[in-house]
DNA sequence: CTCAAAATAGGAGATATCTCATATTATTTT
DNA sequence: AAAATAATATGAGATATCTCCTATTTTGAG
């Protein structure tokens, strides 16, 4: 982890426009962070001493269960704060949160300034806005895990994360992140194929027939 | 539906201790609602007119899908809100909440108080937190779904609404709830009572063996 | 009280999904 | 370049869960 100093903090508070977090100033006491590909923003079980809001990059949240068997539960994005519920709960909590792609974020030591951010209103604004997007997000998916076969939310899934035609996902992390065994996923992609929805060359596979794919996807957002 | 008045609207506003709620005083302006069992609070699809908190009963949260089926996704029980994401969010949202039992509740008008409410810190605080613990448990719903066959799900639940070691719910509301078929609802239930860890008495079921429920469930919250 | 609707109950067969085992191919590390 | 590790592939059999069907019992409305 790389903490930025001097200018190459002050171009990142300035890209970021802080001012439309604060109406404090916390802006001398905003780190920067850089995370590395792979390393853990936050470690599973341990309480972190800042709140996060993630500027650049990619991270995935990460539980173990007891059994042993770890899920990726969601993806975290830029624009996504990190670290909230435990500056507003007294709670902590064990998620882990790694960095899938460099992540800059910037951080704030929740110990100096936790009762400051309580109280400020634009803040609590912006926090409140995305609690509540979160939550919904986390509702959707998951009456739509519990409601429709692999089939649909793989379909979904696909179109969202194809660039240009082509597909190109690692088994592993969609089967974590769709809740599903490794050995399925393979079988519903051979499908899928079998079916002509999508054709493979080598690793990747090439939508063949998207308006298919859109009706299984539709499925799921009932609009 | 039936608004208090007078009386009987007094005695509610004192309970609730509105005070905890809003820096600003709202207080003429709130209106306490009752829904019978069974009544629409807010239609699937229809904006909701009020931000509603609330003080007695329990609802359900539906949605409907596009292929018909119809998944009860929550239920909100008293201290907590209803409709908070169109107070802060434009986008209208298409769930369906209705009472299961006799449900009170505060009532504010969203159109007229909307914007000093975003602008109460009391109230944006009281909000985030309720947020934030909405969306740990919905994310704990989802992951567990995922992770676990029925078999723990059911043994959580049962263990969770048994009273005195008596399980009596519904089987339609708990199919629905845990997202299965009632087949299979029925099924697992037969082979716990097979296995010794409940027995069936007309339509009840006793818990005999706690430990082993307790066991299955265990596995879901990993602490 | 009566009848219709809702809820319970269970059989039988289909499908979705999992586990385990074993090869092959990329990617990373030394 | 060799060795180790991660990712891809596929078969086979087990299990969880679903759909459809049909019968009985309970509940609620009139």
């Amino acid at each position: 982890m790389e903490i930025y100093k001097n200018e190459k903090r002050q171009l990142y508070i300035e890209k970021a426009s802080i001012e439309q977090f604060f109406s404090l100033s916390l802006e001398e006491f905003l780190e920067i962070h850089e995370y590395a590909r792979g390393e853990w923003i936050i470690k599973e079980g341990e309480r972190p001493h800042y709140l996060f809001y993630v500027l650049e990059g990619k991270a995935k949240i990460y539980i173990t269960h007891q059994n042993g068997k770890v899920s990726l539960i969601n993806f975290i994005n830029p624009n996504e704060f990190i670290g909230e519920m435990e500056l507003l709960n007294d709670v902590y909590y064990t998620k882990g949160i790694q960095a899938s792609t460099k992540t800059i974020c910037f951080a704030i030591p929740i110990n100096s300034f936790r009762k400051q951010l309580l109280e400020d209103n634009k803040f609590l604004r912006k926090l409140a806005n995305f609690l509540s997007v979160k939550s919904t997000k986390m509702a959707e998916k998951y009456y739509q895990s519990l409601s429709f076969p692999l089939e649909n939310r793989l379909a979904d899934f696909i179109l969202q994360t194809a660039d240009n035609g082509m597909y190109k996902e690692k088994h592993i992390t969609v089967c974590e992140f769709l809740g599903v065994s490794y050995r399925h996923l393979l079988h519903v992609l051979a499908q899928f194929c079998e079916k002509g929805y999508l054709t493979k060359q080598g690793r990747a596979y090439y939508i063949q027939n998207h308006d298919i794919l859109t009706e299984l996807a539709k499925s799921l957002r009932n609009e």
